[in-house]
RNA sequence: GGAGAGUUGGCAGAGCGGUCGAAUGCGGCGGUCUUGAAAACCGUUGUCUGUAACAGGACCGGGGGUUCGAAUCCCUCACUCUCCGCCA
């Protein structure tokens, strides 16, 4: 959420920097600033009517206890006018702020100076590419065959189980996982991360700290009964963790990571994009999260990329580094990178990784602070990325690993696979 | 699922309807003392809003009510804890 405070001193700008993602509804941030005039207005005079009320409450306690009964009893007859024109302005104060919060969520982040303009992946622009894209033997086949040939994961078991996209890995495609969830723990930890399990469940506030709600509501699970929600990344709940909490100046930066399953709806996603591993409601992914002190938001966004990168490299795939554009990059977002590996067989690029940084777009929301040097709490940033999601690295080591004999596995895997081949 | 207790400042823990934003202890910060540290002593120490700065206003789980006045009384919701049951 943008401070309402930015965009009453920075009207234009907040214009001019949204038109950058194609938002152009302009008016949308006049509202916020209409209301936000109309709301300290009122604020003001409720205040003054409070101070008056609460200065006869007092004389009339001082009166009551020198036992001056016949002035406290003027003062009271005189004071009962205030509750009623108190009340009154408190109700439209409170509708004030909620109309203002109603518009305040609909504006999305403002997008970074070097993002580029463009409406969708098109006008992406690629940062850099990495590594040698394989050449594939003729019979080569997409990630799908593969699973089925080497029965590491079945598909229709899951569907048997519970429905598309949720797949069952079995065998060498388990313990593949899990070794890829091992070796990415490790790597965080080595790079200085506090590895952390969260709930996979979230309540309401959790969900509307990070941006997911009111914005994106279909797109995450719902468990009616509870009132709870599935998350569908651990930057969730990960980044809860420190909501509302004022962050001493010396902890930072706080760096943490977690491996969670992640769950999606993903309504009304079908086709050959989506066969395989492309896409699924349940798939498993590290992630990595950073509170900073804002001065330094950029730098460790890309540091953070370079992490990312150096888990690629580390895996032997070629890769792809991109700046989002405007039009492309998430709501809540300032800056994004996303990586995306080569899949060889399928002859596309993949999205493993999208690193972005927030600034204070989630941190108002979830109220995280620290003192700065002046003794002023002001918000922190908050930064994260996958490091990495999983389903789509395997059907690129897959399809990219593919031999006569089998599929290779990366060396810096085979420690935590216990195997070098799926054969 | 059944029964009971509770929710106050970073933590612990007081708080007769008025002088309570809130005692006290611990912790934190600053200082005295010390070669240094510890101890002791002194001072200081919540958040939000608002102002050029003061002032002012709000917050004692959330919401509503009673009252001139509510942390304190009433209603309601949420959450936490304890015991029993069930259970990885």
């Amino acid at each position: 959420m943008l401070q309402v405070n930015y965009i009453r001193e920075n009207r234009d700008h907040v214009i001019e920097r949204l038109a950058l993602r194609n938002f152009k509804q302009t008016t949308l941030v006049d509202e916020v600033v209409a209301l936000d005039e109309q709301r300290r207005q009122i604020q003001t005079e409720s205040d003054a009517l409070a101070a008056s009320a609460n200065t006869s409450a007092r004389q009339i306690g001082e009166l009551m206890r020198q036992g001056k009964r016949d002035e406290a009893e003027a003062i009271k007859a005189a004071s009962g006018g205030y509750k009623e024109q108190i009340k009154q302005l408190t109700d439209r104060l409170g509708e004030l702020e909620q109309q203002l919060h109603e518009k305040l969520v609909l504006l999305p982040n403002l997008p970074h100076t070097s993002v580029p303009a463009g409406v969708g992946a098109e006008d992406n622009e690629v940062v850099l590419e990495h590594g040698n894209k394989p050449s594939l033997a003729e019979d080569a086949v997409p990630h799908w065959e593969l699973t089925s040939k080497y029965g590491i994961i079945d598909f229709e078991l899951g569907t048997k189980i519970t429905g598309a996209g949720f797949p069952v890995y079995k065998g060498k495609g388990a313990r593949l996982q899990r070794a890829m969830i091992n070796f990415f723990l490790d790597r965080a930890q080595q790079a200085g991360y506090l590895e952390v399990q969260p709930p996979l469940l979230v309540n309401e506030a959790s969900g509307f700290g990070t941006g997911q709600l009111p914005d994106k509501e279909g797109q995450m699970y719902h468990v009616g009964v509870d009132d709870l929600y599935l998350i569908p990344t651990a930057e969730v709940p990960v980044t809860n963790l420190y909501r509302d909490v004022i962050v001493k100046e010396a902890d930072f930066p706080v760096k943490l990571t977690a491996y969670t399953p992640c769950f999606r709806r993903e309504a009304g996603s079908y086709g050959a994009h989506v066969r395989g591993l492309n896409r699924l409601h349940q798939f498993d992914k590290v992630e990595v999260v950073q509170l900073v002190h804002p001065e330094r938001s950029y730098e460790v966004l890309e540091e953070m990329s370079s992490y990312v990168q150096s888990l690629l490299q580390a895996l032997d795939l070629p890769y792809r580094v991109l700046r989002l554009c405007g039009g492309d990059m998430g709501f809540t977002s300032a800056l994004t990178y996303d990586m995306e590996v080569w899949s060889a067989a399928q002859q596309r690029w993949l999205e493993v990784s999208s690193v972005s940084n927030f600034e204070s777009y989630q941190s108002n929301r979830l109220k995280v602070r620290f003192k700065g040097e002046s003794g002023k709490t002001q918000l922190v940033h908050t930064l994260n990325g996958s490091a990495l999601a999983l389903p789509r690295i395997l059907a690129s080591i897959l399809e990219n690993n593919q031999t006569d004999r089998g599929i290779r596995i990366p060396d810096v895997l085979v420690p935590y696979t216990g195997f070098e081949w799926i054969d």
